[in-house]
DNA sequence: TTGTAGGCGTTATCAT
DNA sequence: ATGATAACGCCTACAA
């Protein structure tokens, strides 16, 4: 691989003048540009961006933390931020945080150590105090899809009481007056806040929580299938059930049909997040979009301001969702 | 941030021996060594990767193309290849390729001009010429789920004509006749394949090849809307459908149902791939096995034995699909 | 076992 | 506008 030395040597100029023109920020006269610009092609130079970065302090990439690569919620979120950074020559690290906290230390401190020049992270095990702490260090560093107090220009976050009171809201609406909730586990602040958006829906309407309709799931498929046995086993009587996110609604209606409740006459569901295959269950799902794909492309935004200046674009640093009427929830006299 | 200068100075030894100890690969005697941790933990000392790179001409850094961030397929593939190389302390640089040609060679320049110690691509755009050239680079590169003669140990393939062979062969063990089928953009190499399958299955049992009953799709939801659409639009008969993946299978029974069609009792459908959302569709769908998970795993492997010498494990380079016996298919007598 | 010194390929600060 | 030259932080023969 031709080295820069080669190219001023081929082009009879100095070290100097060729890394000029590769950054073409000061200025060379146009004729001794071209010489270096051919005696790159020539030599089929490329620039060494591990030098590069070494010399320039700047190593023009931002490391991801996700809890997991799979799973269409953190893929929408992956695709926002890569496409826009992408777009701006910065590359993307991407590791995984498993939702441990363990795992999401080890994750962050291995992005730090990678020299990445900003991080963006989704955890879910880790301290708000944690968090702040973070934010001290020397590597900027944005947390999605979290909100916390004394760093909210660190925090991308979606209103998700809001979320989970427009839910809940929306089958209040549609006549429901015995609604069961299956949650999220409650030590991930999504999971707390869209539960708290559930019970200020219903005192709303003047109805009271009561705990036997609700149930902590897990997030995933099982935890919605968990629940609906819970609450099926246990006999209480409701027309609808909110999920605190699409794969525990998917989980539970599968089990509903698999127990001949029929759907949504029987009984109507709605989710959270508003995934890609939300609208391939069947019946189609009604749910509150989480507009995660677009809160990645905030990140990024938010990332090339401050940390490369590339852009001096407006940072909406809160979202919120919406609901998206489909199929599964039925109206009731 | 401290320097190796820096802890040298404090341990009173020289920049070579913290350098041992670092890569701890030479001898250094357990008085020395310990001076030198303990002088590395007093500075907080991190070692600057950039510089190591650029030292050691290694950057410890794969880079990953994918068409998409989204989408079940990918995410389960690159979550294969980073759980095995981040175990291994290196890091992964993703970034994407949207199916088209000219961003996928982009994308691969990009990475390769990113430094990467070896690039781990799924491409769809590019030609079997192209990949061929691509080997002869200095880059180590190794492509998923393709398979190319003449750079066989570059490729982790899936035998996707044999997956072809066996939904087909499903069907028809269960009775059907008429088998639909919706295939995917025959310009990529996978779809071809399993097309290539399905008619030697249809062959296998004497049964000639209807061109009325075949439908390209695009491998997305849409592409199973539009086949399904057509082939009622048409009027032909079929008692069941085979689709080249599972979202144009997910896509069709949307459709079917939306049309009165109950499933699977007046329609069976397969699907390819066995993406996790299979089995949340209604009716659980029946699919191939497409382990590209595993496969994500084992490129990772191959990148590390070969790059990085970090193993001696043998090498899987093809992968065989199965068939998963769900609830989308019904016998017909 | 430990130290010395040159080199990795750039960027950036001075001069000129 | 261009050229020397010193960083950048580490690795690695080679020497001791």
């Amino acid at each position: 691989m031709a080295t820069i030395y080669e190219v001023s040597n081929l082009a009879g100029v100095s070290l100097a003048t060729v890394s000029r023109v590769i950054n073409n920020n000061a200025r060379v006269s146009d004729k001794t540009k071209q010489k270096v610009l051919d005696a790159m092609v020539q030599l089929g130079y490329r620039p060494n961006s591990i030098a590069q970065s070494l010399a320039s302090n700047c190593s023009n990439s931002v490391g991801v933390l996700v809890s997991e690569l799979n799973g269409a919620f953190f893929g929408q979120m992956m695709a926002g931020i890569e496409a826009e950074l992408r777009a701006a020559g910065k590359h993307v690290i991407i590791t995984t945080g498993h939702s441990d906290e363990e795992k999401e230390k080890e994750g962050i401190e291995f992005l730090i150590s990678r020299n990445c020049d900003a991080l963006i992270v989704h955890v879910e095990g880790l301290s708000d105090e944690y968090l702040i702490e973070l934010t001290k260090g020397s590597t900027p560093i944005i947390f999605m899809s979290r909100f916390v107090e004394t760093i909210e220009n660190h925090c991308i976050s979606l209103d998700n009481e809001l979320g989970g009171y427009l839910a809940t809201k929306n089958l209040l609406e549609h006549g429901h007056k015995d609604i069961a909730y299956i949650a999220g586990p409650q030590v991930k602040p999504d999971a707390k806040a869209r539960f708290t958006g559930h019970q200020k829906a219903l005192q709303e309407h003047g109805i009271a929580f009561d705990n036997t309709l609700y149930f902590e799931g897990d997030f995933c498929e099982t935890g919605g299938i968990d629940g609906l046995k819970y609450f099926l086993d246990n006999g209480v009587t409701f027309t609808s059930l909110v999920c605190a996110n699409d794969e525990m609604a998917s989980g539970a209606m599968t089990y509903a049909r698999e127990h001949g409740i029929s759907l949504p006459q029987d009984l109507s569901v709605i989710g959270f997040d508003n995934i890609i295959f939300s609208r391939h269950i069947y019946p189609k799902l009604t749910t509150i979009d989480n507009p995660v794909g677009e809160m990645g492309h905030m990140a990024a935004k938010l990332v090339l301001k401050n940390v490369y200046k590339k852009t001096d674009e407006d940072i909406q640093y809160s979202f919120e969702p919406t609901i998206i009427d489909r199929d599964s929830v039925s109206k009731i006299n």
